[in-house]
DNA sequence: GAACATTTACATTCAAAACTGTATGGTTAA
DNA sequence: TTAACCATACAGTTTTGAATGTAAATGTTC
């Protein structure tokens, strides 16, 4: 074969990620090989093997591009207005985060990650779950923390538990959301869940 | 090989699936072999086959066991007490399904279902969770609605959203808790959230 | 800047392993 | 005698990783 351009190379590999988005999210991990990737792309094995190292290495690649701190939406909703309370903060922090989801590449990659893909060879998505889900829950208890020094939490709740209930809900909200995101707006329900939520936290 | 009595034929087709439970734990289910199953349980593929169709039923039979119907747990609540008001009967119900998930084999084909599993040739266990989650969530919501009726619940919240707020945060919580069992005790943390949310959600 | 050498970026081919489903065989309970 | 219960043997497919081929892009030298 020819041998391309730097830039063409770059987009060969663009091109075997999002083939692997697509038939990962179609068939599952597990059942989907190098092969059924290659050709859906319009490659063959030759250009997996020579970009990644085997499928373990696709698959976090892949996964890689899903890191959603919150922190970013926190920065996000600061940079909208700046003097909001911490938990009107919270509140549209989340919020933002529902939006991101209604992006579909980011809709199909977490969708493998939490309900498409088990174990691999060395590759543990348990402990990439495990991850994302802790640091956004440091950040968040920041916020709560700096709410609860304002005395705009319930006097009953400490800032952890918040923090925790807060992550439970939205963490079983998108599991069951992603099983299967047609059945409900999650901007609706969402919207509904944190905003209850939030309401109910407050003095 | 000769031939069992009845009882010790279907004492194999037991320990086929303890052995299924017990490998797919540990391996996930993609990556076991029928192979790998009988072997750990000391017998040989032909076993499988005669009791299993093949790996999806044998699959299909393991889960059939973890039915959790939220309204058993509420009658194992009101057998013990029959004047309980109703959110202290779902927070009672809650208590007593954590209770149940320290049973360890419960424990490992719940999580076989929820992160050791992807899709299947015809079986789909993503309809199986959502199919259990939608039984105990008609359920609770009964109760819900009695609590409001009672004017127990507080004025700026639905029985509806109640009901989805505790379906989602003990969902979460379990798909955290999973994932790592060893992390943290389910009943202690379960139990701040349960008891923090039912507090909260009272008028 | 032209000629040459070297890499790159894949396609193609090959051997090996793993897994499945079925078919067959043997023994004993019924 | 029959058929349940399971072991064993067999054929077939699928997948993987590595080896090899190759033509163009890139680097190097003068």
């Amino acid at each position: 074969m020819a041998r391309k351009t730097k830039a063409e190379a770059a987009a060969t590999r663009e091109a075997l990620l999002e083939a692997a988005e697509e038939v990962f999210f179609a068939k599952g991990v597990a059942r989907t090989s190098l092969e059924q990737i290659a050709r859906h792309a319009g490659l063959t094995r030759g250009a997996v093997y020579w970009h990644f190292k085997n499928k373990g290495d696709l698959f976090m690649a892949l996964v890689e591009q899903v890191r959603m701190p919150f922190q970013s939406l926190m920065d996000e909703v600061d940079k909208a207005d700046a003097e909001l309370s911490p938990l009107e903060s919270i509140r549209l922090a989340c919020h933002a985060g529902l939006v991101r989801l209604e992006q579909p590449s980011y809709q199909r990659i977490l969708s493998i990650l939490l309900h498409r893909c088990e174990f691999f060879s060395d590759i543990n998505p348990l402990d990439m779950q495990e991850q994302i889900g802790n640091e956004c829950f440091e950040e968040m208890l920041n916020v709560f923390v700096l709410a609860e020094q304002q005395q705009l939490l319930r006097e009953d709740l400490s800032p952890e538990i918040a923090t925790r209930l807060m992550q439970s809900m939205l963490g079983g909200l998108f599991h069951d959301w992603l099983r299967n995101p047609g059945a409900f707006s999650i901007r609706e329900r969402g919207g509904e869940l944190i905003d209850t939520s939030i309401r109910m936290m407050q003095r």
